[in-house]
DNA sequence: GAGAATTTATTAAGCTTTTATTAAGGCATC
DNA sequence: GATGCCTTAATAAAAGCTTAATAAATTCTC
């Protein structure tokens, strides 16, 4: 049976554009331009997937999202505005699983409303396990499906190792966590065959892209003797 | 069976939208509007997780966090308006694991309350073991976990050494604990390596950062001959 | 009770350990 | 083979620990 996709937008333009798109490939879509008609649609059908607008007049897609995750977890595609950076975020903080700046070349929203529904499918994972998909803390959103991290509203791009080891700090956010306990949660059991100033030299990238300091660290803090926290 | 969660908040609104997410979340949900309908739900019920204001009138939400933490080592997640900062460190200290502030994403805080839950269940250590994780003594705060210490709400800044000796002091606070007691646990079989007045000297450290003087000690008594103790 | 012996306190300087910084080389990936 | 990432190593800086010398307090001995 055809996957059905909500598509919420005022700008009739969008919404009537995306929704040709969707039929092309043969997905059942619903059409909204307003809050109140979303919020009656979600509760009538059983949808696969939703893209809300997030700039709307009434009630925000945000809000809308929220909506949606009281009772479903399937997937939410927002768009946004350039410059609405701040609201992408909260988004994603707010679960939704993907956001798309506009303007957007209608091809990539379907390549991603695929990848999305793809997904939903293959790993239909329990809530709670979603939930804990997103990291976020003071500033810090990490979402690590998709491997992206946040500072302020920005991008931070992190490498591999850097993303491993914020994440773990974050997770136990205010544990001192040692460098040794860092290396065998990363690395396994490789730990003596390495320098242990490794750690060290990581933290002191991480600290670089935060902005922060050694001497007065907003994030990562060391304690001597124990290790690095991320203080709450 | 459902986790079991106690939210107080004397603003009525802020504590019903957040049982209302709870429920929905199907979580049991126990609702107080007072700190004292809070203590009495604290002794009778077996829960699992608690949300406390830090701002009621009467007790105040560290006080109750306190409380929880003589006798239990659920999470406990404080609620801090914005500006609150100093109150938050204290909470840590005294044993919260979580703090979010006002005014939050409905949708944050359920995330945040899977996210302690499925902690304290991962690490579900033995109750006496995570009880040891806070230490407290006439005004004396020792969070063995973020590793922080308060001397009468101030922030307390330790040493490792002089952390490891209060540590056990206060894990035997009443005994007797020589001086070669506490070398052997500090550092191992390395006691006669070392001058014994090592110990004298971080304990020395310790009453000048505590304000305590060797001839009226508040806090790390001598016993000559013995060792010292922490006078209960 | 006086003085010796023992235990603890005080102090500050030197030493050790731990962490930070920096830069270069190596490894992998594309 | 160019790029980005990780590791290493060498050096610097910070923080903490121990030592040793001296003073004070307590106990022991006579």
């Amino acid at each position: 049976m055809a996957d059905k996709i909500l598509i919420v937008d005022d700008e009739k333009e969008i919404a009537d554009l995306v929704a040709l798109f969707l039929e092309n490939e043969n997905f059942t879509v619903f059409k909204c331009y307003t809050a109140k008609d979303a919020l009656t649609c979600i509760e009538k059908e059983t949808l696969d997937l939703a893209i809300l607008d997030i700039m709307l007049p009434g009630m925000s897609g945000l809000q809308i999202c929220q909506k949606i995750r009281e009772n479903h977890r399937y997937p939410i595609i927002m768009l946004t505005a350039k410059g609405e950076a701040t609201d992408k975020i909260t988004g994603l903080a707010l679960g939704a699983d993907d956001y798309i700046t506009k303007p957007f070349l209608p091809l990539e929203l379907v390549a991603r409303v695929k990848a999305q529904l793809r997904r939903y499918k293959r790993y239909n994972t329990p809530e709670e396990e979603r939930q804990e998909e997103i990291l976020e803390h003071a500033g810090l959103v990490m979402n690590i499906r998709t491997h992206e991290c946040l500072l302020n509203e920005k991008p931070l791009p992190l490498t591999p190792t850097e993303f491993s080891i914020l994440r773990i700090l974050c997770e136990q956010k205010g544990k001192v966590v040692s460098s040794e306990e860092l290396f065998h949660r990363i690395w396994g059991d490789e730990y003596f065959s390495k320098s242990s100033n490794t750690i060290t030299v990581h933290i002191r990238h991480l600290r670089e892209k935060m902005g922060d300091s050694f001497e007065e660290p907003k994030y990562i803090k060391t304690v001597w003797g124990c290790g690095y926290k991320i203080e709450i």
